[in-house]
DNA sequence: TATTAGGCCTAGGAAAACTATGGCATCATA
DNA sequence: TATGATGCCATAGTTTTCCTAGGCCTAATA
């Protein structure tokens, strides 16, 4: 029954940021990679805006953290808000810069199939600015500064976002490799590439296409697939290439498939477009640009 | 064409909040003293907001400010996510502490209308707190702490809010001075009390009631209504009475209204619920103690 | 039994936010 | 034409907030 005198204040927004994302990336350590903080930051505005709330909104168990009926009763309103807040910011700076379009991408298709489609791009649509952001996690679109995203993506049961192309695999080398490489056994005698993010692609594709094969799944790995394919042009060893990132090269008559049995996969290359973007007429130029450029050549 | 290697960050929480409220109080002073800070951090917050978008949100004149065409295209988001991320801090708030009702009103009304009624509520509802704030202005619900406001509002075209009881004004003073005061003309041997806030009542009153009867309408002015009623009750003069206000002390005896005419205004006592608050059992139950209290006693 | 993952705490330092002050231009008033 | 009031700007200095670093704890995993 207290008549205070100055008007109390609400809680920072900063802990309120901190607390959503925590909640929806299930844990201070995702929150805190997410905000570009460490971890024990993300402890401490959960903390302060706890103790502005009166009572928990986590849980803190040994390892992870668990939303208590609070906090689980009111995360979904502070999704909802920012998500608001960041479309607000979307669109204020596409609105500031019509002109400038950001992209973001994984580094391997930043690299090999989309800058190689960029002066095409300056070609068609003067005046314009297009940066690129690779990145190894595709970033909501929701919150994050970007207009445009494009990242290999398993088929979803509903489809969402826009399909450039489905992925697909097959091994690949230089011409002179490929002399030696009659058969599938032939693999045996070579160093067989792979990139970390996708150590499966030698499993499937020889199950798919000689099951009773047997080939020693070692050699190089590399953590970007640029460097994996750089290697491969110098002829280190056959490679298990992506037909989307591969197909230039292939085009380009310095790689060859050796062996028939391209394994398509239950995934795409995907783009997905910010929603205050859908207007901007910079950007309908580029997704034509980009979606017209891809004109599959079927290997294999 | 660049390349960037480090995620790029989204605009500060505190400037967007800053450019919200400096663009929906229209100007920066304004602002300021909505976020408890002084005008010169709202400039600082909406520069690096304008820095970070490339271009200017406020056209900057002598005197004032205007929002450039992207500043008023980007507005109403703003507006809209920050309503919304109060309404998630208003529900946090409120389900953190359910039986901690926050209210606002009126320092007349807090202290003359509302401060007579707590123990009823206390009364009525176990187990609850009620906290208030006083303050000249209503606060917005959908951004400040609390859960009801009880403020004085001119008739709206369309009715909004829960009326509480309309305002109407007549002259009261104590038994003793009203001994003297047989007819209006009588008005011209006494201070005539009145309130800053309030300092049309007078001319109102006598215009409406005795149009050619002159009175000076001078005499002590007060800023806090309950000081004006104090000093008429210490038969300093006589106070032009607003009945929501003055009806306990006249029940009561200790003053009477020595006049007829009482001017009914286009004005009401109105209280207003936030959002998350219309569920609260407790706050339901302050309802309808507040309005069941409210049998008014016609004066004339 | 190590190891790891995830979170907590505290201290100290970095960054952000805010205040204070002086200045300028415009408008209304005297 | 002074004069004051309003409203914003710029800068410097201060306060507050925010963040990191490093040590500690617990439970699950190897």
């Amino acid at each position: 029954m207290t008549v205070s005198p100055p008007r109390p204040k609400g809680p920072p927004l900063n802990a309120l940021r901190a607390f959503e994302a925590a909640a929806r990336l299930n844990g201070f350590s995702n929150a805190a990679e997410e905000l570009c903080v460490t971890p024990g930051a993300i402890a401490q505005h959960i903390k302060s805006l706890e103790a502005w709330a009166g009572s928990d909104l986590f849980v803190r168990q040994s390892q992870g953290v668990r939303l208590t009926p609070l906090g689980a009763g009111v995360i979904e309103d502070f999704s909802n808000a920012f998500d608001k807040l960041g479309e607000a910011v979307q669109n204020l700076r596409l609105r500031a810069a019509p002109k400038h379009i950001r992209i973001a991408a994984l580094p391997s298709v930043a690299q090999l199939w989309l800058s190689p489609r960029l002066p095409e791009i300056r070609r068609e649509i003067a005046d314009i600015t297009v940066s690129i952001t690779a990145m190894e996690t595709a970033p909501n679109l929701l919150r994050e500064p970007y207009d445009l995203s494009i990242f290999f993506e398993d088929h979803p049961l509903l489809p969402e976002g826009i399909e450039i192309c489905r992925d697909s695999i097959f091994p690949v080398c230089t011409a002179e490799l490929a002399k030696e490489l009659n058969n599938p056994s032939d693999l045996i005698n070579f160093p067989l590439i792979q990139d970390t993010s996708w150590s499966e692609d030698w499993k499937y594709w020889t199950e798919a296409n000689y099951p009773d094969q047997k080939i020693k799944l070692e050699g190089p790995v590399f953590s970007l697939y640029s460097l994996a394919l750089e290697e491969t042009r110098n002829s280190a060893g056959i490679l298990i290439g992506h037909e989307p990132l591969v197909r230039r090269l292939l085009d380009l008559g310095e790689l060859v498939a050796p062996l028939p049995g391209a394994l398509p996969l239950k995934r795409s290359l995907m783009a997905r477009i910010a929603k205050p973007a859908t207007k901007n007429q910079a950007l309908k130029k580029i997704m034509a640009v980009l979606l017209g450029s891809d004109k599959p050549k079927p290997q294999a």
